[in-house]
DNA sequence: CTTTCAATAAACACAC
DNA sequence: GGTGTGTTTATTGAAA
């Protein structure tokens, strides 16, 4: 199947539609087939999928971690469980809540759920680096509940042994009792807050649960105990306890996410909640725990605050202190369809990449491997990596049948890795695109062009994603990627079709806009030699032009610029490209946190304006260069052809010194220019 | 809403 | 005449 791909590189079709039928014959089906999308409308699709990409890339790696973390609490709510509940079952049946059962349920999203979600594109990369943040707290905030929970009843078992032996203190055992009623309770509702999450999700369409899946969350919560009923033993019992639980000490019994897990003696207090929010069917957990956290120690430690900004996904509104946070949270991100949708989305995420989180890291590993191996081979034998395998299989698949039935995960066919068909089909496939885009390709991110395609290269090599650069941006990389720092049009060619699989196909279209792009732009110089000519930049000019172009998100360059904030967004950039491409095997230290290197280099680069990059694959990573330490002085004449350009050392003008085979998977590498030039 | 920028398309010229 | 290369213009869409 990968060969329809590669065949279709080979292929120069000379509209879209003709991509697409090519695609289509080889698409299982008919239903797809029948669609003659106008051609523009695919334009479209194409960039709105190329744009998705990045928000994937990010999605599926930060989501791992999750999933990780899901890991280990599933494990303790296993040992929860196990110990606990066979003591208490007769004793308090109505207390045996299943903790975080809910959230722990492996409710299959199914890759086209996934894919649904994405599509939408509701949520930018840095949305949803927020947004799992944002999970996580939430993860967090469960296992905690879980573990206070568990202390919880160990302490009413000790003190209902006491009580068989003594007989005394029914106070306090119905306090702890109560204690852990009003945990439980606690924990109900935030499961309710999930659900309803979930369900505004499906609201708003970001996603489509499809009749025959699973059910999603919670109703394995009530198994014990039904919501109703809880609410009527909360009542009964917080009736009878009201002065002690609502004296002083709210703040200590929901902090949840701090007191209860340190301290190895659980609050005695209750857990009782908001008054306010009792009185209202629909408790908002979060509203009683941002308040208990209005401690300073944990302003640091709320994941939707840091470094004065709110954090929630698209906001980033700034709160000098965390009472003003709260206030802000509280006021903006009420417990509404968008944020409980986006909750949502990242619950389906995590379920379903702890599914996935195992087969990920096998295929991982293989993929780790068989790159270090292959990292210099040269592309004679352009063996599609199980990305590539797994973009064609997705592709089909995905077109075959874009909503209808999961992915199996049975899909052991792939020689060393199983192909999954988790995000990283999702990712290939939402991405997978036919057509030119009529977009504004302007350096995404902010991440500098040879930073990206030096991390990025293996990924922009095998998958058919467009970079996130201009043309001028690439072709100015190509030629200083070069030896010589010049090519010929060929070469430059060349080297986008070697680099992208992006550029295998539709050739004529962006050839044309390559040349276009030399013509046009002055930071591009001809020069002729004998044997033909070679194209060469001129820096000065290209930075020139650069300030305008940089976009990106907005946010993005402000957090970029403040030095404390820089993790958080930059690093959704660089985590977007290491999770998507093939290249964290590079950068190892990419599943929790990325590489400082290239963090480093990135932001060095970024905030140096713009600076040259040799040879990208080796000097990226090395940082503490300085910018015009990446200029190249070698083989440099100064020949200002456009004399009011060329004023300093940059004037990168070359000579047409050309060092025959210095791309060695070139076809047109045996073009060795003189060294004459006029 | 306007401007700017980039992508795309296309026509044309020229050389081989 | 075909092809590759290079220039130019026009159009369009996106973003500022």
């Amino acid at each position: 199947m990968f060969q329809c791909v590669f065949s279709s590189s080979v292929l120069q079709p000379h509209s879209t539609s003709c991509l697409f039928k090519h695609l289509f014959y080889h698409s299982a089906t008919p239903a797809s087939q029948k669609q003659p999308e106008p051609i523009y409308s695919k334009k479209t699709e194409i960039q709105r999928q190329t744009v998705r990409a990045h928000s994937v890339k990010l999605f599926i790696f930060s989501a791992l971690q999750v999933a990780r973390q899901l890991l280990l609490q599933q494990q303790q709510q296993q040992q929860v469980s196990g110990l606990k509940s066979p003591k208490r079952n007769d004793k308090q049946p109505a207390l045996q809540v299943p903790v975080s059962v809910a959230m722990m349920t492996p409710q299959v999203i199914t890759p086209q759920q996934m894919q649904q979600i994405l599509q939408q594109q509701v949520l930018s990369p840095q949305q949803l680096q927020v947004l799992l943040q944002q999970q996580q707290a939430l993860m967090l905030q469960q296992q905690q509940l879980q573990e206070f929970y568990k202390k919880q009843q160990e302490q009413l078992q000790l003190q209902l042994l006491q009580q068989q032996h003594a007989g005394k203190q029914p106070k306090e055992q119905q306090q702890v009792a109560t204690q852990q009623l009003a945990f439980q309770q606690q924990l109900l509702q935030m499961q309710q807050l999930q659900q309803q999450h979930l369900l505004s999700l499906q609201r708003q369409g970001l996603l489509t649960i499809q009749p025959g899946q699973p059910a999603l969350p919670l109703q394995p919560l009530a198994q014990g105990m039904i919501p109703t009923e809880l609410q009527q033993l909360w009542k009964e019992v917080t009736s009878a306890h009201t002065a002690e639980e609502t004296t002083g000490n709210n703040h200590s019994s929901l902090d949840l996410t701090t007191t209860c897990v340190s301290s190895s003696a659980p609050s005695k207090t209750s857990l009782i909640m908001n008054p306010h929010a009792s009185t209202n069917g629909q408790l908002s957990v979060h509203t009683p725990k941002r308040e208990s956290l209005s401690h300073e120690e944990h302003s640091h430690s709320h994941p939707l605050y840091g470094h004065g900004v709110c954090k929630w996904p698209g906001c980033e509104a700034v709160c000098e202190d965390f009472q003003s946070f709260l206030k802000h949270l509280n006021s903006e991100h009420a417990l509404d369809d968008r944020s409980t949708a986006q909750c949502r989305v990242q619950m389906q995420v995590v379920q379903q990449l702890e599914l996935q989180l195992a087969k990920d890291k096998e295929r991982l590993q293989a993929m780790m491997t068989h790159l270090h191996v292959k990292s210099t081979e040269p592309k004679a034998a352009p063996q599609p990596l199980n990305l590539v395998s797994s973009v064609t299989l997705s592709k089909s698949a995905s077109e075959a049948s874009p909503q209808s039935l999961p992915h199996t995960p049975t899909t052991p066919t792939a020689p060393i890795t199983p192909v999954t068909q988790g995000p990283s089909v999702i990712t290939t496939t939402s991405m997978h695109t036919v057509g030119p885009i009529r977009r504004r390709y302007s350096d995404k991110y902010n991440v500098p062009i040879s930073s990206d395609i030096a991390q990025n290269q293996e990924f922009y090599k095998n998958a058919e994603v467009r970079p996130p650069f201009t043309y001028a941006s690439l072709i100015r990389q190509a030629i200083l990627e070069s030896p010589e720092k010049q090519l010929t049009l060929n070469e430059i060619y060349n080297w986008f079709t070697r680099m992208f699989a992006y550029f295998r196909r539709n050739a004529a279209t962006w050839k044309n806009a390559v040349r276009h792009n030399l013509s046009l732009h002055k930071c591009f110089v001809r020069v002729e030699n004998v044997k033909g000519a070679v194209w060469t930049v001129d820096e000065v000019e290209f930075q020139k032009r650069r300030p305008q172009k940089i976009s990106g998100n907005p946010s993005l360059i402000k957090n970029m610029q403040s030095s404390h904030a820089y993790c958080t967004p930059l690093n959704a950039a660089l985590q977007a490209s290491m999770a998507e491409n093939s290249i964290p095997l590079y950068t190892t230290a990419s599943m929790g946190n990325p590489t400082l290197g290239n963090l480093a280099s990135a932001i060095r680069e970024e905030l140096n304006g713009a600076m040259e990059h040799t040879n990208s694959n080796e000097s990226d990573s090395s940082p503490g260069r300085s910018p015009m330490q990446a200029v190249h002085p070698v083989h440099v004449k100064e020949e200002p052809l456009d004399p009011e350009e060329a004023e300093g050392p940059l004037s990168l003008v070359t000579t047409a010194n050309h060092s025959p085979d210095f791309d060695h998977d070139r076809d047109y590498e045996d073009e060795p220019v003189n060294e004459d030039m006029e």
